[in-house]
DNA sequence: CCGAAATGTCTATTAATATAGACAACTATA
DNA sequence: TATAGTTGTCTATATTAATAGACATTTCGG
């Protein structure tokens, strides 16, 4: 349990950031629950064999992210420490989803098009290519903190009015409701993990060299017929992601 | 699609490093598949707004991955493009969910011991705290590349000669027939993402800066009794999950 | 066989990262 | 109210990362 914190040099990724990460991690694994505070930055720095000015320049790091708030003379306290349970099944929806995780969630709409679907999308909408799907981004979000952004393709044919149901009832699920589709499933769903890119880094809040999980996600009607192709991008460090099988 | 390829200074990721990053999840999503070569650097330094020699240490860095490799006056050839799609679902077994996509899988026994159960093993196997596990740690490969590394507690009482059976028949499910257990299933997923520490590094042969993708999973036999609790790092370049709802 | 286009190698300079040490400022407690 | 323990700030220096430019070397097509 007791990992071996160790960081290395000359990878490309400087030592302040390879530590934040690392106590980014312990405090979201609890290892500093008993004290509520980070061990001084004498300690930290003798752990990973770094000097004190470099362990500084990791807590100001995750002081900047308002992880951990340092005061003078008393030590170094852990302001937040969240990493919400995320479920994916065949019934996932967002705010159902986090049930009592959070206050309150929120999906606000980036932005929003009709244009014809290309390969992929058409391909796992079962469309002929080119023809008209709607496009929703959406960043979705938990007690005000970003936790996911999202591309999500419908078919236009079948839900003409998708955007401006979304943009006055504020759920996907809601919207399909009102258009006719009472229920969906989730038929398939494949995950990766990579860096986020720029646009990532500014939607979710997120500091440089942060990762994301991207899950690609085919929705679909009782009968199995797709209804919402989605590309949906976590930001790791917030969630984990719970499997029903 | 094309998405701007933007990287930040000052963010304690060297910018070699994010463009390394960059083209290699260019190279996975198939963006030079045309040519099969990487743009030229000139070319690259642009697209990135950095100098060419910046861009030198990034395709550097992945010409010593073994990914690409750069001929003199020809230009940068992609030498591997790999992304393995690995099935989870209530019946994942390592080599079978391969399928036909790697010509030899194997598992490698790293390590093995009998200890007491610890909190979060004993909770997930439902035996009671300090009652003996069996530990087996593995390294799986594809083709000669590590793909993932686990780490798998069974509880001693039911199944005394699991480290055994392993190293004789090689396989989990194996193990499990030959002592009484035919079939299991999974019962509980966790899906993590974060970046591979040192060993995890060392390990699946991992440049610095990696992401692993952790899985925290529990298998139970037909009546629900867990059978085994096991913590799975994938390297998050080399595999793409696909959950089977 | 020439020249365009690509990678390889070298030098020099600037900016960012990391180390080192000293001491000030603040907190809690004996 | 000392004092130990902690964070804050300053200076100085060495190492690494990034930029800039020049030119050599190799490949390939006209």
């Amino acid at each position: 349990m007791n990992a071996k914190k160790a960081v290395e040099r000359q990878t490309g990724v400087a030592l302040w950031r390879q530590i934040a990460d690392l106590i980014r991690l312990s405090i979201s694994n609890g290892d500093y629950d008993q004290t509520g505070m980070v061990p001084p930055e004498i300690v930290l720095a003798a752990q990973f064999g770094v000097n004190r000015h470099t362990v500084r320049s990791a807590l100001a790091a995750l002081a900047d992210e308002g992880l951990v708030q340092a005061i003078q003379g008393r030590g170094t306290m852990i302001q937040r420490k969240e990493r919400l349970s995320f479920p994916i099944s065949r019934r996932t929806r967002f705010s159902q989803g986090l049930g009592g995780q959070a206050r309150e969630t929120e999906a606000k709409l980036l932005a929003r098009a009709v244009l014809p679907a290309a390969g992929e999308v058409a391909a796992g909408l079962r469309i002929p290519p080119g023809a008209p799907c709607i496009q929703l981004d959406l960043v979705s979000s938990a007690d005000g903190r970003p936790v996911s952004c999202s591309t999500s393709f419908f078919p236009e044919g079948r839900f003409p009015a998708m955007a401006e149901q979304f943009e006055e009832l504020r759920s996907i699920t809601k919207a399909f409701a009102a258009q006719g589709l009472a229920d969906y499933v989730r038929i398939s769903t494949e995950l990766v993990a990579r860096h986020a890119d720029t646009a990532e880094l500014a939607l979710l809040r997120l500091s440089p060299g942060a990762i994301v999980i991207e899950a690609t996600a085919i929705n679909a009607d009782p009968e199995g017929v797709p209804v919402q192709f989605s590309r949906t991008r976590f930001a790791a460090d917030r969630v984990k992601l719970k499997i029903d099988t």
